[in-house]
RNA sequence: UGGGCUGGCCGGGCGACCGCGUUCCCCUCACGGGGGGACCGAGGAAGGUCCGGGCUCCACAGGGCAGGGUGAUGGUUAACAGCCAUCCGGGGCAACCCGCGGGACAGUGCCACAGAAAACAGACCGCCUCUCCCCACGGGGAGCGGCAAGGGUGAAACGGUGGUGCAAGAGACCACCAGUGCGCCGGGCGACCGGCGCAGCUAGGUAAACCCCACCCGGAGCAAGAUCGAGCAGUGUGUGACCGAGGGCGGCCCGCCCGAGCGCACGGGUAGAUCGCUCGAGGGGGCCGGCAACGGCUCCCCUAGAUGGAUGGUCGCCCCGCCUCACGGCGGACAGAACCCGGCCUACAGGCCAGCCCAUUCG
RNA sequence: GGGGGUGUGGCGCAGCUGGUAGCGCGUCUCGUUCGCAUCGAGAAGGCCAGGGGUUCGAGUCCCCUCACCUCCA
């Protein structure tokens, strides 16, 4: 688990970083990031909807996922601006290696943080 | 050796590094926190939510009706629609498997098509005595009656087969068989089974149709419930205050109790924290009772408690399967706790153990 | 944690108290037209989600399972 003041949480603050945030889409993820906020914590989000699989393989993904993204907490928090990062998989996610999903993951961020 | 039936069990192991959650300990601190260490950390189905119980609340006198559930017998249990044993019916050569398996003389309903007739007896074709008429002497027709053997329909046609009998026939009578009711004897706790005798000769099916009978069932669910904290704003309208609204009460009624607010529309606010939360009908070993399910005694063990939700990643050795001469490569099921427990059902790579049956060969 | 519902030709739906499964659109063939659309005539297409049971007989009644949708807290 993440710490707790990085943990995105209630359900507006999802739908809000979805829509008005920049995005950035791979084979097996798609990255929303909003920085439109005054200074505050980085906090991050997992979206992983039932169409990837049953819950084994949802649990699996979101375990990865989050693992992952803290790997890029540091850079993120040198970013000005508040950043906001919700991380959506698709159901490609669901067969994907660890390796593929750290490639995808780092792809999408470096486009979406320029 | 081949085929099959039943029951039980496991469901990868060891280790290294980087990370995560609860609890405990230590250090630091600007009291928001930060750092380090130790222990423990998903399942046989944790799943589906089909049943049952514990627990919590509803300030729970009670009674009746309605509603729902169960449905062979005996046992087991906290309880069950589960389980065990047995009985009956059906299937299989057998081991064994399957069955919502009470009542159709309490009443009502339904049985399409076909068929004369579908539930209470009757008679379409038909068989037969007698009377009359016609006659081409083979027979034909009409009528009063008797009969239900034969015909065909159907899932099902009022016992079956053979005989006696008769004008023709018929349980009208006889023998055997099937089946019903009653009585007696024997076995079993019982469902029921076996035997003997008598009666009457014969009764359709359907209650997973309404229903009747016996037994059982109060409602809601851990987002239950308890404590602390934060925050807001009312307005309109209807109805009521001993002629009593509304509530306990969940479908209704009686009855008892509380009782001054309550319903509807629009608008406004909150959705934080702690407890409940894991020691329990708990697990394992041994002995005893019981055919068994299960129960008793005794010893040992403590084994997840998250709250956007903790188990992930990388690698080595071993194990198993597939490919390959080999080196080596690839793969290892179904599936993730959310108050707890007992069952049922469903999903599942592969493997292990035990007992039994049939066929065949040899002795 | 509770409750409700759906599953029937390729698609959207009927099928009430059990008795030979229908409708519209679509598909195919023929006709009409110079040709197409429209229109007219005809045809094919269904083990009623799966399994088991009750019944003489089940899409319908009962039980179990699967998938999906939906409501409340």
């Amino acid at each position: 688990m993440l710490p707790a003041h990085h943990r995105l949480v209630d359900s507006d603050a999802f739908r809000v970083t979805v829509r008005s945030g920049h995005r950035s889409g791979a084979q097996t993820l798609v990255v929303h990031l909003d920085r439109s906020e005054p200074d505050a914590p980085v906090r991050a989000g997992f979206v992983v909807s039932k169409a990837v699989g049953n819950a084994v393989v949802r649990n699996r993904v979101k375990r990865r996922l989050r693992h992952l993204t803290r790997e890029h907490l540091p850079s993120l928090q040198g970013l000005s601006g508040s950043a906001v990062l919700v991380v959506r998989a698709l159901p490609a996610s669901a067969t994907a290696s660890y390796a593929e999903l750290g490639a995808d993951l780092d792809r999408c961020l470096s486009r979406v943080m320029s």
